[in-house]
DNA sequence: CGGAGCGTTGAACGACCTCAAAAGGTGTGG
DNA sequence: CCACACCTTTTGAGGTCGTTCAACGCTCCG
């Protein structure tokens, strides 16, 4: 069957409708009950690397709480923050390049959930509900690569740190008790320009002009405060694509938890 | 089961055999010959774009043959090519973020295979070969991506340039009459440096200085010769983790051959 | 012929990087 | 509790690489 008309969509940027099918594409799904049994929990701490291969196999881990970083060290100390996984997201070891000094490691600690490749999947397929949640936890996870890769790719140093901020803020934020949101900035100036692709030095230098013109405070270390986030947001053009991406999850996502 | 210990890996740069596992990690596994049956056979033109709505519904992408490519388009007009599909790779359409004006467009003519991906999701839970297929190469997809995003991130223009050239030839070219590889290069200039994140300007100034250092030569529009593929490669710093990802397929990956 | 689109090239500018120095924080041992 | 070493963060001054803008050539097509 080859078929080579009706393919083509002449608009070059979708209206949203197109995209938003009979189910919202990023509600996110509970990480599944039973999986809890089949894997061990692993407490983290802060700076710890977790090793990618479980007794010599390949391996999965789910994000119960707490923040991962996944960096990939190339040649000549080129250090690239890949991606970072908040409550609910999932990584597989294969995930991360061989030959490309590939470290998963905690930022935020939290409990993470680990077994083998070779268990999980062959849970996904007597499990439905594990398929299910597999597959949307990829999806959304690719999606939100793809707004950070526009992001590294194109924006300037203050909408990429506006980006960052915005992320940290929607992932896991909370509502301050003086108005605003507070949220932990757990990764270090380092990783922050190693995930934005920017240099440390000129990363703190937007950070103070961000504190200075008030959109942002420290009430400590690795905290930030955001009395107006529609302010932030109006700095980063990705601001819609990451509230629709994970605008509604603000609490920390248990495996009981259905959201 | 609660266990700290034993999670630690002192390395920060793992070897490459914690990494390699039973099996090859980035091991090609074939697109399943019943996939054919249940999904349409797409033949894409040049340019033309692809509607990631399928009826409304949400739809699935298996390259058979030729170049697709997933942009991403914010406001201020800032562009960005996310990826690359070469045959072999697999798309879902949740796999681009909402209200982020992306879209997929053929930059190599070729077969695309297109489903549902409910009808897709249910085959894979009935097929375990569909499901190997689907892990595998959203696996090797990610860790390609990986890969890129160092690139974006941390590369100088010309190490992103030697990057995207070697890319291109150990995914599609092949041996040249006269010694050294050939391949098509189906970007423009403009998608070339979109997916880079480079301005178009300097890339073509780069290419400019590569072709006359005799790295490159260029014997027809859209078309690119590599005298010297170890040449190109000692350019680009990802150039061991290009070849671990896609060092041994040279052919065009068909639903019928077993790599 | 004229226009649109793509690619190339040059000159000038500016955003970000590099390097260095100082300030601030953290942990350890006395 | 302090002293000390060590690390992270901040900030400045200067340099660089990539961007911007503009002009020109080429090809395709009406």
């Amino acid at each position: 069957m080859v078929m080579t008309a009706s393919l083509k969509a002449q608009d070059p940027i979708p209206p949203a409708s197109t995209i938003r099918m009979e189910k919202r594409p990023f509600a996110p799904v509970a990480i599944p009950t039973d999986l809890g049994a089949h894997g061990a929990t692993v407490n983290t701490r802060r700076g710890e690397t977790i090793a990618l291969a479980f007794d010599g196999n390949e391996a999965v881990f789910v994000v119960r709480s707490g923040t991962l970083m996944l960096t990939v060290t190339l040649p000549h100390g080129l250090r690239q923050v890949v991606s970072l996984f908040y409550p609910g997201d999932l990584f597989r070891s294969a995930f991360a390049p061989s030959d490309a000094g590939a470290t998963l490691s905690v930022v935020r600690p939290g409990e993470v959930l680990r077994m083998r490749w070779s268990a999980f999947s062959e849970l996904a397929s007597s499990d439905p509900e594990t398929t299910d949640y597999m597959s949307s936890a990829i999806a959304r996870q690719n999606a939100s690569q793809a707004i950070h890769m526009a992001a590294v790719g194109r924006f300037d140093c203050q909408q990429r740190m506006a980006t960052l901020l915005l992320e940290l803020a929607l992932r896991t934020g909370s509502p301050s008790s003086c108005g605003g949101l507070i949220f932990d900035v757990p990764l270090s100036r380092r990783d922050m320009a190693d995930y934005l692709g920017l240099n440390a030095d000129t990363l703190s230098r937007t950070m103070s002009r961000l504190r200075s013109s008030g959109l942002l405070s420290h009430p400590d270390r690795h905290r930030a405060l955001v009395p107006d986030i529609a302010d932030l947001a109006k700095l980063t053009p990705a601001a819609r694509s990451l509230m629709a991406l994970h605008g509604q999850s603000t609490a920390e996502m248990s495996p009981f938890t259905t959201v």
